[in-house]
DNA sequence: CTAGTATTCAAGTAATTTATTGAATAAATG
DNA sequence: CATTTATTCAATAAATTACTTGAATACTAG
């Protein structure tokens, strides 16, 4: 039957996204794109792979329909090809928490202050910031803040997090922030603030969960996509 | 450093979940299981491939955690673990449609009639059934409908659809659903209900996606969950 | 206990995937 | 135009995956 063949066609084209997700250098790529635009030489530094590797990995997610790729000059920039994409990403992290106990175990023997320090949920953190009781401190490279933060927070990257100290006030809470729910900046930044004797408390997730959730967001380097939805429309 | 290896750990466990979707056949089996809990020997028959292969693949699901498997006399009953497999798997769908090119030209070549008979959304088909407006027939075959079912939804299995027709009010609008927004039993339905000379109509989405949104289901057949929010408790 | 059924395991082969290396483009600069 | 820089392509070896086949296990029924 030709149903079948349908059928079978269509799962393969799912599978073909599947596939892009099965590989743990192309999820970590796929976390970096998630804070902004990036180049590949940029992306092949941070996550330790070759150039070559890192470009071959890219088309494959660009194959998949992952990213697209801007070209301006001699630079190939590398982004997200929409916020389903970030949600797609949240779901699978949601599901390997869920039932992979492996990612359980990862957590606590890594993440071991995690019980002491309950997560901030999103919107704790923008009622309390509108009463301008917390300072809100962004602890990724300052690449990745100048793509995109959270409106009003500090870029302390997290090797000058003790140079910065003194400009934080004792007296209120400080809430960090990283790239997502498992990403180990802010875990450290909690930490070593603590250790300090300051109050510090980590954001339950990290900028582009916040962003996907239609949350403010400011940027000061090159331009982005600040809207909330954009509407497409065709050229007049 | 340390971190790094957390990093790629952790990613190495998201990238297993991945892996499992990276496989038509995989995928295919995962739609039937949304369906409703089922054996090996079934899920072989029904999606084309061997015993052997099927118990294989199956195995590989379960490590990634998409599936827990009770074992009953000398039979072993699949099922998805949790509504959040469903939920990904909705949002690999949704990606796939919106970004790769090679879903929407399927589609458009399978399924003609498409811009034809635009799908009825969940609301809309809840107020009309409430109005009493509508007949709602389920596509399945037999076993899954058993499984669960939207409620008051007749079952007619596409084979059987020109045998019922005595059945169908013709001055009533029919709304048939099946396995998911891109299963071509409804497809197929509605298509041949029109040539018949019905106001035939395809729901949106199929049945797990209606149960996910914690909309009612009913079901006939061996007890299966209902609730909406099913609260676990330990035994007492 | 024996025969039968459902499922899994184990071994093997063909195909695919990953990362490396060195060469090929393609744009910018002197 | 030649050189430098950023990226991609092509060829390769090692590892992994998909499917087949035949045997092993586990449970049921006679």
């Amino acid at each position: 039957m030709s149903s079948g063949s349908f059928k079978h066609d269509l799962f393969s084209q799912f599978a073909r996204v599947g596939k892009a997700l099965s590989n743990a250098n192309r999820l970590e790529l796929l976390e970096f794109l998630a804070q902004g635009e990036r180049g590949v030489e940029e992306l092949a530094k941070v996550s330790g792979l070759s150039v070559a590797n890192t470009s071959q990995h890219l088309q494959q997610l660009r194959q998949a329909g992952l990213v697209t790729a801007r070209k301006q000059g001699q630079h190939v920039y590398y982004s997200l090809s929409g916020e389903d994409v970030v949600q797609l990403l949240g779901c699978l992290r949601r599901v390997a928490e869920q039932h992979v106990a492996e990612v359980e175990k990862l957590v606590n023997t890594y993440l071991t202050v995690k019980d002491d320090l309950e997560p901030l949920p999103r919107e704790e953190l923008l009622e309390r910031a509108r009463k301008g009781l917390v300072t809100v401190i962004d602890v990724r490279p300052p690449e990745e803040y100048a793509a995109g933060h959270l409106p009003g927070a500090v870029n302390i990257p997290l090797s000058e997090l003790e140079a910065h100290l003194q400009e934080l006030d004792p007296e209120q809470e400080v809430v960090a922030y990283c790239r997502g729910p498992h990403c180990v900046l802010a875990f450290d930044a909690v930490e070593r603030l603590r250790k300090k004797g300051l109050k510090a408390r980590r954001l339950e997730d990290g900028y582009p969960e916040w962003k996907l959730m239609g949350l403010p967001v400011e940027s000061s380097g090159p331009a982005e996509n600040n809207e909330p939805q954009t509407e497409k429309e065709p050229a007049p």
